[in-house]
DNA sequence: TTCCCTGCAAAAGTTTTGCACTACT
DNA sequence: AGTAGTGCAAAACTTTTGCAGGGAA
């Protein structure tokens, strides 16, 4: 199955690409500074557009390698920054799998949840509605309030398993 | 809905109790120290008990505040060693929530979920088999096998829903 | 008696913060 | 000009490790 195929079971869509482009989240990024009254800088420029354009599930550590390479003077306390601006301006989800550091991710339209393959790290995105209805049934049945929640499903990858059967 | 019972929709069960005392999970434990060749200490045995005793969910720090109360020569360093021990000995899960330190639950006959209040910090674990199954129709959608799973639910719990109406 | 275990302190890894300086607006 | 932003280094926080001494088998 290829991204945005659907199962034979009708659903479970996996890695849905995202229908913001880079330059669309600048200027959103753009607009929610001015609304704050906080500055726009080359700094956060760079990081903000090198984190959009570079796409999911980076870390700080990953960002700022890549941010280095286009402004070689930045230093690892704004990337922290800008990422918590970007976090406060709703543009970012942080996401803390099963590792020492966090991933950041842009925010898109959809709920999705991870599959993540503890051999190679590749991170596939799914969306599985029965899934979601399901924790709104659960979050009903323990008599509480939703405002997130996060399905992980770690293992080995078709590309892994295929590897190890070689 | 009390702990234990079923909910209007016959999957969510919540709270289950352990069928497993502390003083019969010490033993397991001194049966695996000595098929290891491992040696039984007066550290080990109070950290291990007073993990056993408490319950679920507690994390390092606080495990060593309870320990020093009972010995208060343990470091730091034998709290860690002996919860990887534990790990190791397939005793304890260790669960990463969206906290920056780990928690710690002692291992069960079932696999659950969990729920965290936002507000509190409360833990209520459920179990439901329909998500489980779920989980599993996902894997197979996207090719991958699957070792482990993690659901977690973040919210308000009913206490602070009813504290905040107050 | 062997060598595993322990405590202490230091190190490691990730993220945050204090401070003087820089640069947006 | 005024204030928010930046880089550097140091601190904070959780967890791990080196080492010398102590204790279980």
């Amino acid at each position: 199955m290829r991204p945005g195929e659907t199962s034979s079971t009708g659903h479970t869509v996996i890695d849905r690409k995202p229908a913001i482009s880079a330059e669309e989240r600048m200027q959103t990024f753009h607009a929610r500074l001015k609304e704050r009254a906080l500055k726009s800088t080359g700094q956060r420029d760079d990081i903000a557009r090198v984190f959009f354009e570079l796409g999911h599930h980076i870390s700080a550590e990953e960002l700022y390698a890549e941010v280095k390479k286009i402004n070689p003077h930045v230093g690892y306390a704004t990337i922290y920054r800008t990422l918590r601006l970007l976090k406060e301006c709703s543009l970012l989800y942080e996401r803390h799998f099963d590792e020492g550091q966090a991933r950041y991710e842009a925010v898109g339209e959809r709920h999705h949840d991870h599959f993540i393959c503890e051999k190679c790290g590749r991170i596939i995105e799914f969306e599985n509605a029965a899934i979601e209805r399901m924790q709104n049934i659960v979050a009903r049945d323990l008599g509480v309030t939703l405002t997130r929640h996060k399905m992980e499903l770690y293992g080995t990858c078709s590309d892994c398993m295929a590897q190890r059967g070689a």
